[in-house]
This record gives C-alpha cells, sequence and structure tokens, in this order.
RNA sequence: CCGGGUGUAGCGCAGUUGGUAGCGCACUUGACUGGGGGUCAAGGGGCCGUGAGUUCAAGUCUCGCCACUCGGACCA
C-alpha cells in the first residue's frame, strides 16, 4: 500500500487538512502553476481548458439574452477613476499602478483596472444619445487585478480572469429586472452545468459592491462547510450614470441619466467546482465542463488489435462527448489514478478479454462503480452514465448543503453553533450594522446574504432583541 | 499587514563541530511487462530562493529581501 512511489504523489487526505488538500489538487491535477510575483498564477492547458469550457456555455447564454461583447482598455487614468466617491473608495486600497512609461514619468497616473465600471461609464457617455439605443447589454472576458494581501489559487489571486457585464437602462425596473436576470443565468451556469447547488438572495448594505445600491449574490456551499461567493450581479440606479454624465435624451424631448447594473463572475468558479465536488482521489469535474469527458484505457495495449479496438470506440464517442485514449507507456493503473486525479468523469477500460466477449468496462470517477457494457450499446451507456453522475454529484453537493445548515434564534445558539460546526447559520436581523459587526465578533461570522427564499425564524434580532427585520443566511467564507 | 512554518535536481527529502552536495521517485535509452500507481539494466540533470556580511573556507553562521504555505486581520 503505502511505499514511498505511492506517499511522493499522494494528495494529503481532505479529513486531514482541507487547505493543503486544495492546493495539492491545484498543483498536481497541473491546473496552475505559480509565476515568479506573488498572487499571479499561470493557468495551465488543463485548468485554462475548463474555463474555456465555462466561458463558452456562459457566452452563449448571455449572447442568447441579447449581450455583446466587447474590449475595453487595461488602464484607466487617476482622474477618471476618481468621479465615483464610494467606488474609489472602495477600491483604491487595492489597485496596483502605473506611473512610468518607458523612460518617461507619465502626467498622470494610471491604474490597472481592478473593475471596468469607470472605463465604460466614459464610454457611454461618449457614444449615448438617444432613449432609442437603449438598452446596451455590454460585456467583456478580460483579466482584471487586484493587490490582495493573502491569496490563493482560484480563489484570491491578484490577477484573475473573469468576464464583467455592463449594461445601462431607459428605466429603474428594466435595470432592476436585468440584474434579477443575470443572477438567474449565473444559477442556471453554477446548478445545471457545474452541478453546485446555491444559496440566492441578497446582500446587506455593507457587503454590497463600492457604489452599488444593491448587490445580489450565488453563495456555494464548500466541502468544509466555508461558503463561496460565486457571483454577483450589481444595480446600480443612476449613480454612476450622474458620476460620469452618461444622459440621453429621453422619449419627451428631456436629458435622463441612464440606470445601469454590472456582474460578474471568475475562475474562481474552478476553485468552487474543486471544494464541491473533489475527494481524496483528486479532482471530479462536472461532465459539462470536462476537458476530456471519457478516457480510454487500453489494457495490454501492445498485444494485437487493443489499439485498433481503443480507437475505434474513440471515434464512435467523439461524434458527441470529448475522448481521450491514453496510449501512453505507463501502467493501467498508473493511468486509472492520474486520470482519477484529473478528475475525469468516465474511463473507460478495453483489453483482450473484453474484444473477445464484445464488451468494454466503464468506470465512474465518483463512485468507481464499474459496468460491464455491450459495445452495441455504448454510446447509450456512456450517456446514461454522464448525466447519472452529474445528477449525483448535485445530489451530495445539495445533501452537504442542507446537512450544514442549521438555525437559531438566539445569540447563545448563534456561538454555540458558529462553534461547533462549519456552515450555515440562519438567524433573523434587524437590519442594524452594528448587530451586523457583533456577529463577527462574537461568533466570527458574517452575512452571507438576505436569501430570497424567506423565512420566519422569530421576530427578534438576536443581538439586540429589536423587532427583526429579515432572515439572514451567516457563515464563513472564502 | 501581523504571527507560525518552508525554500538544496522536475517532485519529496537528507546534508554532522563550517571543508566545495547526496538519496528516493520522476526523466532519457533499451528489454521484459500490462485488468488499480510494474521489473531489470545503463545514463543525464545543481547559481543549495536572492543580496550583503563574518571567515582561509558558507548549503551550514548573521542580517536584509523575495516566494510558497498555514492561521488571523483586511477585502470581492
Amino acid at each position: 500500500m503505502s511505499d514511498n512511489k505511492k506517499m511522493v504523489e499522494a494528495i494529503t487526505p481532505i479529513d486531514e487538512d482541507f487547505a493543503q488538500w486544495y492546493t495539492d489538487i491545484c498543483l498536481k491535477a497541473e491546473l496552475v502553476d505559480y509565476s515568479s510575483v506573488k498572487g499571479f498564477t499561470i493557468l495551465r492547458p488543463y485548468g485554462q481548458a475548463i474555463w474555456e469550457h465555462i466561458q463558452a456555455i456562459l457566452d452563449g447564454m448571455l449572447k442568447a439574452t441579447g449581450h455583446e461583447n466587447v474590449a475595453m482598455p487595461l488602464l484607466i487614468p487617476e482622474s477618471l477613476l476618481q468621479k465615483e466617491k464610494d467606488h474609489v473608495e472602495g477600491f483604491a486600497p487595492e489597485v496596483a499602478w502605473v506611473t512610468r512609461g518607458g523612460s518617461e514619468e507619465l502626467e498622470e497616473p494610471m491604474c490597472i483596472r481592478p473593475t471596468s465600471e469607470t472605463l465604460f461609464c466614459d464610454h457611454f457617455s461618449r457614444v449615448l444619445h438617444t432613449w432609442r439605443q437603449l438598452p446596451m447589454l455590454y460585456n467583456q472576458w478580460c483579466s482584471v487585478v487586484r493587490w490582495e494581501k493573502s491569496t490563493r489559487p482560484f480563489l484570491r489571486t491578484r490577477e484573475f480572469w473573469w468576464q464583467e457585464g455592463h449594461t445601462i437602462h431607459e428605466t429603474r425596473e428594466e435595470a432592476e429586472k436585468e440584474t434579477l436576470d443575470v443572477l438567474e443565468t449565473y444559477a442556471r451556469l453554477c446548478e445545471e452545468s457545474l452541478c453546485m447547488p446555491l444559496l440566492k438572495g441578497k446582500k446587506t448594505d455593507s457587503e454590497k459592491f463600492a457604489g452599488a445600491e444593491a448587490t445580489y449574490a450565488i453563495e456555494a456551499m464548500m466541502h468544509d462547510g466555508k461558503a463561496l461567493q460565486a457571483g454577483t450581479t450589481h444595480y446600480f440606479g443612476d449613480g454612476f450614470s450622474r458620476a460620469y454624465d452618461v444622459t440621453f435624451t429621453g422619449r419627451s424631448g428631456v436629458l435622463e441619466y441612464p440606470f445601469e447594473t454590472s456582474w460578474g463572475v471568475s475562475t474562481r468558479l474552478i476553485g468552487g467546482i474543486i471544494m464541491t465536488h473533489g475527494d481524496n482521489e483528486g479532482l471530479i469535474l462536472p461532465p459539462a465542463v470536462a476537458p476530456v469527458q471519457v478516457v480510454v484505457v487500453p489494457v495490454a495495449q501492445h498485444k494485437e488489435g487493443v489499439l485498433d479496438k481503443a480507437y475505434e470506440l474513440k471515434e464512435r464517442l467523439a461524434r458527441f462527448v470529448r475522448v481521450k485514449v491514453d496510449e501512453s507507456d505507463n501502467s493501467p493503473g498508473w493511468k486509472f489514478s492520474e486520470w482519477e486525479m484529473r478528475g475525469v468523469p468516465l474511463r473507460l477500460e478495453i483489453g483482450p478479454k473484453d474484444i473477445e466477449k464484445d464488451q468494454c468496462v466503464l468506470v465512474r470517477r465518483d463512485n468507481r462503480e464499474k459496468t460491464f457494457t455491450p459495445l452495441a450499446e455504448l454510446e447509450q451507456t456512456v450517456e446514461r452514465l454522464l448525466a447519472e453522475l452529474a445528477g449525483a454529484l448535485y445530489q451530495k453537493a445539495a445533501q452537504n448543503l442542507q446537512d450544514r445548515t442549521w438555525s437559531a434564534a438566539t445569540m447563545d445558539e448563534v456561538v454555540r453553533l458558529a462553534g461547533e460546526k462549519s456552515g450555515y447559520i440562519r438567524a433573523m436581523w434587524c437590519g442594524d450594522e452594528a448587530c451586523e459587526d457583533a456577529m463577527k465578533e462574537k461568533a466570527g461570522l458574517s452575512s452571507r446574504c438576505i436569501p430570497f427564499a424567506q423565512e420566519t425564524l422569530g421576530d427578534a434580532c438576536p443581538v439586540c432583541g429589536k423587532p427583526a427585520a429579515c432572515m439572514v443566511v451567516w457563515g464563513k467564507a472564502y
């Protein structure tokens, strides 16, 4: 069992050290590499491929709902950044600056975009003239830089890849609807394609995006009970429009300010996939975003006919799934472990014995269940097993979310639960920021969101005893 | 930013009172193998994170810096 060779490659057990387990997967599944600058990671081909599948799915959804892609500049002049007061205050502490071009000092420092609201507003102010141009539904795929103090692959890096949508609308109602519609799009992406169950809701004022009137979020539950903010959408009202002087002539001939939204999801989703589905063997990828959905492992591949058969099956499967034959010189056992670590959802084993019986072996990554499949039924079986695996991933994660959600009516209960358990604690809240701070101080919890699905757990805020305004889900977050 | 830990071959590590670097895996070549991380043989690979200092002599001692990592603070 545990000779040295195996230990060298082994991943830290998930229950022994979750953080280390996470880092091991990022590196050993070859998703990322570190660069020589703190917090700047390299997406290796396998990690990038996962991201590209996420991109393709979401990009399709956004285009189907009328959004158009654009590309904005990387640099923001200091004066432009500073026009919206809350926004600058929020982002100033973590922006990186460019002060020199070649050998010359710049007249005005430029920051590397931490997000692009200011650039979009500046652009909108020049191109928008009439209500007939509205809405403008823009999106861009890019990377941004935020000078974070502590960094971890995918979860918090100084540069990260994302999409940021920026839209302007004629009316308040339309913009508010957009904010909620996109949140729903994000939820579909996570639930349907990433098999990741979610909590949907509104952020409290203190957790709101800098400059927003309202922020909505999808919160995912990781295997260790911590929350991961998987995506956010923001409603800006006309605050940014006024700050950046974005105007249009309305239907009645009067100059008006458009209502604005922005929203984003990032490569952080990959961190979410790892921590939602992974196990001691490594990564488990949801089929929709797996770069390889079925890996064919030939057994006794040097024997007559084995490789030919492997490629024949590959050709059949390639019509509807991403499939790869591993004909490297490693032993079958080595290949099994390797592709399991990389999270390939389905493995197909084909050897002389199978060929004789006109069958193959299909093995699911999540439960290692073997299915001996007549080759005549290959396509249907693969399709069925992939669908079953996706369903099982979602179910397992949903169970974890349910098992790790508790309700509390008093502060004593909150503190006790926060000390004993790791997960979400549902409790009523009066709406006071002071009580939110107290939650942080006494129980180490932050508000994750005010869920859309509200329940009444009592009529008083457990912190101050004043009448409750809503139910909040509290937790520890990544 | 604060505190703990770590930087020696691609990875995991050893390196004594300071004396000029080693092991396992991986890699290359060949053979035998093959249904859960195979066997044998022969090879290649080092700015000891980085910069100063002490010393006849530094992987080893001192100081600074950088990076990784764990925890906290801060923060999308």
